[in-house]
DNA sequence: AAATTTATGTCAGCCATATTGACATATTTT
DNA sequence: AAAATATGTCAATATGGCTGACATAAATTT
């Protein structure tokens, strides 16, 4: 934690006049707090993963399959923006370890229909419980306001035409904003 | 956008049966909008930087040292926490293609101080003007307070022992939460 | 019924980013 | 003088992403 060699102690007009730049000091803010609640937001679940000779890929099909079971191979890649190709390696690992199957869709035999193991739904409880605790604590300080106004926010900052999709997989929770 | 085969149409409750968790559905959305405004806020940096021959890697330092000119090897690593290798290869690649200079430190000989080169600058600017577009427009459409809640809860979302230092690197953007 | 499109899977190869552990150098601190 | 610190570098390795080509089965279109 050593402290460090910063030269702009006072920060913000320092730092517009160093860098050039018109960028407002709360948006820059903005940026920055959201990379570092990200970073530390999926430093739990990379932990639990290790121990199972997984990765954060592994954990995003085990979410959003723990979320949607009998979600498609096409409707993953899609959220996950991703090539088949990575996803195939992903998912064969899950597939031979266990924690997912496939079944044939019914509607379209070409399909296939994505589920959690019942080893693949518990690693999938171990993966979430922290990172609700970490959001319960977080909005635990504050009030129900500021976690409605988290939501939107973040929903805000989604790309327009990918916000439907978004809010058809999220449910109600994720209520259109008024 | 093909329409999906999600057998789960009315989603909370059946999700929940089928997983077995007892996750409460708001949180879990907030969980899957943090994956997606992230997803979404950092595609528009990937795009440019592929035009440079640059990744994420090159950006977060581009930013980090655009913001803190000045600041040296030990707090990068800090900040970004990589190991000193990794910082290493983007490092080298920025100085070679004349984004990023070194200085000795005047007060530690040892210590290499980090700076944008005007490139560097440019590109810092280019870089962080449509995550500021975005985050503009997000907070456009939502009032003042939304936006301070909005700062509030990243901030409550880091880990403990790390505010004091985020804070530190956000200056007085992000006031401590009262 | 035949042709086309779609959903999926797979092969081979490549690139970017991260890791570890060992070691070297210069400089500062003890 | 010895120890600790800040940085850099080497070699080897792993992960997770990419592209392009190709294969199969099933559904859809003509």
């Amino acid at each position: 934690m050593a402290d460090i060699n910063l030269d702009t102690a006072g920060k913000p007009a320092t730092d517009r006049l160093a860098a050039g730049h018109d960028a407002p000091d709360e948006i820059v803010a903005l940026i920055e707090l959201l990379f570092f609640a990200y970073r530390d937001f999926v430093s739990d679940p990379d932990h639990i993963l290790d121990n199972y000779g997984f990765g954060r890929a592994h954990h995003r099909v085990i979410h959003f399959v723990g979320r949607n079971p009998g979600m498609h191979v096409a409707e993953l890649l899609d959220i996950l923006r991703i090539t088949k190709q990575s996803l195939s390696r992903v998912l064969r690992d899950l597939i031979d370890k266990g924690f997912v199957y496939q079944r044939e869709g019914s509607r379209d035999r070409r399909q296939r229909l994505l589920y959690l193991t019942p080893e693949g739904s518990e690693l999938h409880g171990r993966l979430i419980t922290p990172q609700i605790a970490r959001i319960r604590s977080a909005l635990g300080d504050i009030d129900t306001q500021t976690s409605e106004a988290f939501r939107e926010a973040l929903f805000a900052m989604i790309d327009q035409d990918d916000r439907h999709h978004v809010l058809s997989l999220i449910g109600d929770a994720g209520k259109p904003p008024a």
